[in-house]
Order: C-alpha cells, then structure tokens, then sequence
DNA sequence: TTTTGAGTTGTTCGA
DNA sequence: GTCGAACAACTCAAA
C-alpha cells in the first residue's frame, strides 16, 4: 500500500517546535514530501487528561506552530479521534511511507506509543521515534548498581559533568520539504478554549507559541538570569524563567536551553553553587530527575512512592478543599497564589511550595487531591514535575521533604513577600494593611483593621484553621506511620 | 556484604 | 535580635 513517493508523516504531540525537533529535522531530511499531523485524543491519556488551563494553551500552542510550518512550506493536519486509526487512515490515505515523532514518557502515552509503532512497524512502515524532550533518556542514567537514582544529588553529580548535549539540531531548510496536501479539521474544531471566557487574565500573562518561547528565554538569560539565585524565590519579582509552559509542549527543547546558557558560561559553572547559570540548569535537571522518575515509577501520579504512607490519616473534607482551590484560607500568602492560579494559570514557585505545604499538612488532604487542582489549572501542568512536587511536600515522594519541614504561611509571607506587593496585589481586599499585619490580618486590634476599612469574616475570611495547632496534629500523623 | 555519609526550598526553642 | 541544635529514622548511593 506504500506509495515509493509517499510521505513522510510527522506525528506532533508535545513537540510543538521547528527548532531542535528531531522528528520534523530527519522527515525533512528525507527525500520524501512531509506531512505534519496533530491528533487530539485527551482520552488516552486518562486518566491525566489535559485540564482546562493546558487546554487554552495548546489551542495558541497549535495556531503558532501551523503558522510556523506554513512559512516552511507545510500544511499542519489536525485530527481528532483515537491516535492509531486516526494514523491508520491517514496512512492509507496519502499511501505514506513513514511515521517519525518525538518520545513522551507518561505511563499511557508510552502504552499507546508502543502499539502505534508495533502496528506501522508489522504493516512495513518507516516508523522512527526520537529524543525532543529530555537531555538524557531515562534508561541511560543508572547508579553504579544499574538502578534509576531516587536522590538528586547523586543523580545531578552523575549527569552534570558528562553532559555533552549534541547541538540542538536547526530549523528544517525551506524548500527541503515538498508540501503535501491532505483534508484537515480547523483548530476551533478540537473545541479546546473555555465555553465561558475565563482566559483573559492568561492571555495578558502568556504568549504561547516557538516565537513566544524565544522571546521569553532571551528576556530571561539578558534581564533575569543574574539575579535568579536571589530573586527566585520573591513571587513579587517575577525573577523565574517561566519556562514551564513551553517546555511542558516542547515550544524549546531543554537540549537548546542548556547549549545555550553554556556556550557563554564555562563549564565549572555546573560544579558550584551560586553560580546563577549553574543554579538555573541544576533546575532544569530537576525536570530531567522528574521525567525519569515518572519512567521508571509509572505508578506515582496515583500512588506514594514511600510504601509506609499508605496509612497515613488524611482527611476528607470538600468544604475545606473548596475553601483552598478559590483562595479563601484566611492566610494571605496562601490566598494570593491561589488566586494567581486561578486567574494566570500560574503560581510561583515559593507560592506552589507554601500553598502544597498547607493542604497537605495543615488541611491534611491527600496530596492527590492538590495534584488533580493544579493539573486542571496551570497552564504548565506536567504529570511528571506535577507528581514529584506533591509528593515531594507530603513527604511520601522521591528526596522528600522530611516530615517536620512544615512552612509557617505568616513566616513565609513576611520572609517572601516582605513589602506585600505580592499579597496586595492577589488578595486586594486586604491591602490597606499596613505591612504589619498584611500576613496575619486577625492578629491586628479592631483599631487596625478599621482604618483599612477590613471587617474579617466579611470582607476577608477568619483563617479557617489554626496553624500552630494543624501543625503539631501533622507532627503528630507522621508519628503513626514511622 | 557491610559500612558510611548524606539528603532542594523549614520552624521552633532555648541560650 | 541572633545563633545553633533539635526535630526520626530511614533510604539511598557509593566505597
């Protein structure tokens, strides 16, 4: 059935790059015609399947890229339906010779992958799949004794030095690729943005996109890069890379990053701490620590790593989980990322810490529960830094955090966000605190709290539970499962 | 096989 | 106000 002149089809999934993809470089390559596809199947990935957040993202995510690819002479099909027989028809249909896509490593993802490349494999077909993702793949990387690293020290120390990532590979040459027609649904079709307009918040904060990428990482190597070990962790800063969302959809390859930052750097910049560009790619091998976790423990978006924590006492309690996803504890710091989630689609860092801390050790709310939340909310939702960091602060996870690392929301907040500006600005109804007690409103006298025209209970929550006191009955939970 | 050193992001208490 | 110790014991990784 295969047409000698058939081509070569692109499968895109998260992947949504012409620079440094593997897959689109070689298809090109090829002296085939190339025929990029991308195919909306969210069932298969069940029962992780994009939450609303990553939803609006990957709708400009697709627009971007189908544009990108039609100034290179492509025409990107989208599809919706399940991977295999969608592949299947389309193969027949264009009598194509060849399937070459990037690897993903989720459990489900990987499962259906294996399937599709079995099928085109027994039917004859080109079938190729590559590295677009991660700087290592994860059954390269093994202790001494040939296990997958559960610590990151060890596994850092084993990467950093050695580390040669081949250059990233360049944009595919125009005129390389011949176009190919083929039928294609209109990206509206996949029905990915909101029925109810909530994005616009997103949309003001985000550009989604390779283009988008770009601009972002340039303007954090020349503007935040050198202040990054510091300012990292002051959510009113916005010191980050922000580089999550669009290394989540492969809009740059960790591998473009990396050569990147240390072609201007010499190398010992990895071996020591407090080197900015060393501090940011040690980061950037978390998510590598991350995704290879999540290879070699394909149970752990459900389940805890640490065996012991299946008797741990968590706590049912819809309200209270209510109360923490729409940002109404009552501790400020707590509801101003909440509230930034909702509305960005992001948090920061030290806020996605400080919030996790007071679900999972104050509240005592399975981890899961704040994993399912995050998932349908960030735009940058990632199973495997999304698994990690939950069971990093419930303590039940790979180098967890040890059971007394509790965070004081008030101590956080005046550490973090030491002018307010971060609080003020998420949690506005408060913000004629003085500094004082911005972190901790009921501690202030009537006197206070009336000036700044604050009524608690009314305009701004009583905190709905005492922290001192969630605390030691969380000390004393870890007591029962030691 | 056994031993040894070490382990992302914190808080509290008492000197 | 500042500083160091305590907060458990365990598991991992390497020697």
């Amino acid at each position: 059935m295969s047409d000698p002149k058939g081509p070569i089809i692109v499968w895109f999934r998260r992947d949504l790059r012409l620079r440094d993809n593997p897959a689109l470089y070689w298809a090109c390559k090829s002296d085939h015609p190339v025929l990029p596809i991308y195919v909306w199947s969210p069932e298969e990935e069940a029962p992780w399947e994009p939450g609303g957040a990553s939803k609006w993202w990957l709708h400009h995510s697709l627009a971007a890229l189908k544009k990108d690819l039609q100034e290179d002479n492509l025409d990107l099909v989208i599809a919706k339906g399940p991977s295999l027989e969608t592949l299947k028809r389309v193969v027949k249909e264009t009598r194509a010779v060849g399937l070459f896509w990037n690897r993903l490593y989720d459990p489900a993802t990987l499962a259906r992958d294996t399937e599709v490349k079995t099928h085109f494999k027994d039917q004859g077909l080109n079938v190729r799949s590559f590295n677009g993702s991660l700087l290592y793949e994860p059954w390269e990387i093994e202790t001494k004794e040939g296990n997958p690293y559960q610590v990151f020290t060890p596994f850092w120390k084993a990467v950093r030095m050695d580390l040669d990532p081949a250059e990233p590979l360049p944009k595919p040459r125009k005129g390389m690729a011949e176009g190919f027609e083929h039928p294609s649904i209109d990206i509206d079709d996949l029905e990915l943005l909101p029925k109810i307009d909530w994005a616009g918040g997103i949309q003001e904060a985000w550009e989604p996109g390779e283009d988008g990428a770009r601009k972002e990482f340039d303007k954090f190597q020349e503007s935040r890069l050198e202040d990054y070990p510091e300012g990292r962790d002051f959510p009113a800063k916005q010191a980050t890379s922000r580089m999550s969302p669009y290394l989540h959809f492969g809009e740059i390859s960790p591998r473009t990053i990396w050569s990147k930052l240390l072609e201007e750097a010499p190398s010992d910049v990895l071996s020591k701490r407090g080197n900015s560009t060393g501090e940011f790619l040690r980061e950037l091998a978390w998510r590598e620590f991350a995704h290879h976790l999540l290879y070699h423990f394909p149970q752990t978006p459900e389940n805890n790593l640490r065996e012991k924590f299946k008797d741990f006492p968590w706590r049912e309690d819809e309200a209270q989980l209510k109360q923490w996803q729409k940002g109404q504890t009552g501790y400020p710091i707590v509801d101003a990322g909440m509230r930034e989630l909702w509305t960005t689609g992001y948090m920061h860092n030290r806020v996605r810490m400080i919030v996790a801390s007071f679900l999972v050790k104050d509240l005592r709310i399975h981890w899961i529960e704040g994993a399912r939340w995050f998932w349908d909310t960030l735009v940058d939702a990632d199973l495997a830094n999304n698994t990690l960091g939950w069971q990093w602060t419930a303590g039940c996870g790979a180098d967890a955090a040890p059971y007394f690392r509790i965070f004081n929301p008030m101590k956080q907040g005046e550490k973090f966000d030491p002018g307010g500006e971060y609080v003020r600005k998420w949690v506005p109804e408060i913000a004629s605190l003085p500094d004082a007690h911005l972190q901790a409103p009921w501690e202030a006298s009537s006197q206070v709290l009336k000036e700044a025209g604050v009524e608690l209970g009314e305009d701004y929550p009583e905190p709905m539970v005492d922290h001192s006191e969630e605390r030691e009955k969380a000390l004393e939970a870890f007591q029962k499962i030691k």
